[in-house]
DNA sequence: ATTATAATATATCAATATGATATACTATAC
DNA sequence: GTATAGTATATCATATTGATATATTATAAT
């Protein structure tokens, strides 16, 4: 039982609150989950065929739809299976920055290089904020209507957080670089 | 040339400032950039061998110990390597937290078991910070010494301020789940 | 002195995941 | 009417993890 994979549990995840198809879950990783998680068709296609052979997911063809659409929903099983993993202890936290990693051989290219880096980062994360800020609003907005909304917005809020506390240090970073240069 | 993998790249990095056997490079990475990367002996001992076949590193046995130890140098076509790498633009950062996934979906199980997986979280956070902090005194203490302490101070600073940000997280999530209970 | 334990060191492999690509349909904008 | 963007599924070579195997050496305990 210690063997779930993250990918099954994500999916079960979504499809706990509602029916989506591949794409839909793709597209719930790319936006909600974006800040804290990701995956790729390649393993989010061959899971779902997988949750359905174990009896935790079904598929359905959308009659809708002339398009080759599946629709995926969880199961029981499929629910008492995610509710088992979401009580188990949390595995590993990982964070893979490659700009730190540029940033820790910096020397090798020295001061100029190494602010370049800092300042794409920058421009990434203050991209990316304001998108955060006007979930967090929302969520707000709509707090009562949902218990789902609490935990959403957590999860919002430690984004929001951690992303000024980036741009705070690419400030300072970039200071220091430019004080030591002088 | 797009094509760079990032263990070839960290590994000549590490190699760009001193020798090391693949089993020192595991413990760099356990260390020094714990905070920010990590690499499995799977991907470290085949990177290592590929480094050597392209002319990358060389390899030479230890006449010093009877143990079956290989040491690692950089060339200066690794180190060419490693430069032209560390001024291209940065490909991608990823945080990928298994708290913010059991959190999002939170609602299935309740506030009791957020709040210990938040706890969990904090603990681990917690216990991590004090070898930040060290790290950070020492490098200050020999800023002058080599201006590669520079670019580590950096780093570390960046751990500091996003782990001090994830407790003060951890403080807020808490009391909020403990108010939408009561 | 002997034994147990922890640390050093390399290597392999099944299970997984990524990133790129292929294919094709549908809605919309011009 | 036709180009473009978005929707939708699928596959595959390559890369990575996490676990495991094996063996040596240093240190601590008895």
């Amino acid at each position: 039982m210690a063997n779930e994979k993250k990918i099954d549990c994500v999916i079960l995840g979504l499809l706990s609150h509602e029916e989506l198809t591949g794409y839909e879950i793709k597209k719930r990783m790319d936006t909600s989950l974006k800040y804290f998680w990701n995956a790729s068709y390649g393993s989010i296609y061959p899971a779902l065929n997988d949750l359905v052979n174990r009896g935790l997911a079904t598929r359905r063809e959308d009659g809708k739809s002339k398009r080759n659409k599946l629709i995926y929903s969880i199961t029981d099983e499929g629910r008492h299976y995610l509710k088992k993993w979401l009580i188990l202890p949390v595995e590993k936290d990982e964070f893979r920055c490659e700009t730190l990693l540029k940033l820790f051989f910096g020397n090798e290219q020295g001061a100029e290089h190494a602010i370049s880096h800092i300042e794409a980062f920058e421009r990434k994360i203050a991209k990316e904020l304001p998108y955060l800020l006007r979930a967090e609003e929302t969520l707000n907005a709509c707090l009562e209507e949902d218990t789902s909304h609490i935990y959403y917005l957590l999860t919002v809020e430690f984004g929001i957080k951690t992303y000024q506390t980036y741009l705070e240090w690419c400030k300072e970073a970039k200071e220091f670089l430019k004080e030591q240069r002088a």
